[in-house]
RNA sequence: GGGGCUAUAGUGUAGCUUGGUAUCACUCCGGGUUUGGGGCCUGGCGACCGGGGUUCGAAUCCUCGUAGCCCCA
């Protein structure tokens, strides 16, 4: 923002950029000013407040319910890795090496710990232990925790922090075809998370060799693409097959008496999400919380006038009775004016407003007006329960449909590396055929700053076409875009 | 790795060249009035990144440190 327009500009309340126009300064006074998160003293560490909080605590319960049905466990394992353990999967730890951060005790000769970066190590040392008997499996754990990834670039609130919270399940089967199966079953969760939860589409698919975890045989993932052509990933879940099980010795007998080497995945989603919330669906006005994931769906606002005032704010309060399946605000305060609350909902993002006046009250109804769409509607208030649960549901589908539109849009399929080239520096997201090769791979990247996204379930055969960068035969095809 | 710039209240800033009680706006707190889209009037709280130096006197000059931003490889 320029200097001079800082100071005529005195609204520090309201979002003051466009989405449109300048979208890294936009998202971050949407994080801030929504109140979702603000910056702590500590560079790429973030402090997490209660509306980005309770953003986060909707999906831990959505995934909690779906872990219960999927029979997996909660458990806690330690922040702290010593670095033998570390080390013992050798992909593993070079892969991670780079962003781990370390301590060491003064006092203390010992080796020195890894923050985990992730915890398959520390938690497979214990499955070593636990696993003697093909009765014993599958076990399937998850941790609810944070996680210290000490990189050094541009960090960004939620969508790249140093710290972040995430849940990472890790679960061990007896054979291969069993550990396959779920591996994909708990992307397809996590589909759910994201598009049924959060109205966030996403594409599903398999993570190039290049672009895998560190450790696992095949990665997949959903992915997603923001409204800056910018891609980001919302989830992976790893085929670890039997490499980290060899390392940390987890072995089994089984059904004949002998023994075995079991197979295991390991899938993880994080406050990133949060993230993706605010860039696909926030406007000019601000946040808009997807409805199924909106702690208080309802902000309720009384109009004041003074000759009428304790009427209006009782029948404000009944409508708030009325509502209260829904967690509404009800927000009676005499401090502000109903102007200034129907700005400040709006830029927090509460999916409805319901508001209560003198003519309202008159004709037994309500003003309902939706923050997707804008749109103002007087409901009867014997029909206003219903007419909410319908628009939520509606809100919940245009959201969803928006979005998908956008991303449609803007991703192109190209055949050659020119067309490649300038749909990158448009902004697009770019599906095309490629040889399968690690160094063609990087080769791209260092040339256009894209990575490879995945493999999508649908649509990834490679046909007869060649490869879009090197013209050798192609492998398969897949999104290429520049990534968060 | 090399070079440059910056650091003043919760936020954004003026003052620095030429040393002399730190400016303005928003926010925040109080009072009044208002309330169908951030309204109006009024009073108030609140800051010179840290250490050292020069000086009668340092936000200002010098120095070291710390943090942030930009550019180059």
């Amino acid at each position: 923002m320029a200097k001079k327009d800082q100071n005529a500009d005195q609204d520090t309340k309201g979002i003051t950029v466009k989405k449109t126009e300048d979208m890294p300064e936009w998202y971050t006074q949407v994080c801030l000013k929504a109140e979702l998160a603000d910056y702590s003293p500590i560079k790429g560490c973030m402090v997490i407040r209660p509306n980005g909080f309770a953003l986060w605590q909707a999906i831990v319960d959505q995934f909690n319910a779906y872990l219960k049905e999927d029979k997996v466990q909660n458990a806690y394992f330690p922040l702290f890795i010593p670095e033998s353990f570390f080390k013992r999967e050798a992909e593993h730890a070079e892969g991670f090496t780079p962003e781990v951060a370390w301590v060491q005790n003064k006092d203390d000769k010992g080796e020195r710990f890894a923050i985990r970066p992730t915890s398959e190590t520390i938690m497979y040392d214990s499955y070593g232990k636990w696993i003697r008997s093909w009765r014993d499996l599958p076990l399937r754990i998850n941790q609810w925790c944070n996680i210290v990834r000490w990189e050094v670039q541009d960090v960004k609130l939620f969508l790249r922090s140093r710290e972040f919270l995430w849940q990472e399940g890790h679960c061990v089967y007896e054979t291969d075809k069993e550990c396959h199966e779920e591996t994909l079953h708990y992307l397809e969760r996590y589909r759910q998370i994201s598009e049924d939860l959060l109205a966030i589409p996403v594409t599903l698919g398999l993570k190039t060799e290049r672009e895998k975890f560190a450790g696992a045989i095949r990665t997949y993932s959903i992915e997603s693409l923001m409204p800056d052509g910018k891609a980001l990933q919302m989830g992976t879940s790893h085929d670890l097959s039997q490499g980290f099980a060899k390392s940390f010795e987890i072995s089994f007998q089984d059904k004949e008496g002998k023994h075995a080497r079991p197979w295991q995945n390991s899938w993880g989603i994080s406050t990133r999400m949060i993230g993706a919330i605010v860039l696909t669906h926030g406007d000019d006005k601000g946040l808009i919380i997807p409805p199924r994931a909106a702690l208080n769906k309802v902000a309720i606002v009384p109009i004041i006038f003074e000759d009428k005032k304790d009427m209006i704010i009782k029948e404000t309060e009944k409508v708030g009775e009325l509502l209260s399946e829904f967690n509404p605000i009800v927000d009676t305060r005499g401090d502000y004016t109903s102007g200034w609350k129907f700005n400040e909902y709006e830029l927090k993002g509460i999916p409805l407003r319901v508001e209560v006046g003198p003519k309202d009250i008159e004709k037994k109804q309500a003003v309902v007006v939706r923050r997707d769409t804008g749109k103002k509607e007087f409901i009867p208030l014997d029909k206003l329960k219903q007419h909410i649960t319908d628009t939520l549901e509606a809100m919940h589908k245009n959201l969803y449909d928006t979005a998908k539109k956008r991303i449609d849009a803007d991703i192109v399929t190209v055949k050659d590396f020119k067309a490649f080239e300038k749909a990158i520096e448009d902004k697009k997201m770019v599906f095309t055929a490629h040889c399968g090769e690690d160094d063609c791979e990087l080769c791209i990247k260092e040339k256009t700053a894209a990575t490879s996204r995945c493999i999508p379930f649908k649509g990834g055969e490679p046909g007869s076409e060649t490869c879009v960068h090197c013209d050798k035969p192609a492998k398969y095809k897949l999104y290429f875009a520049r990534a968060y």
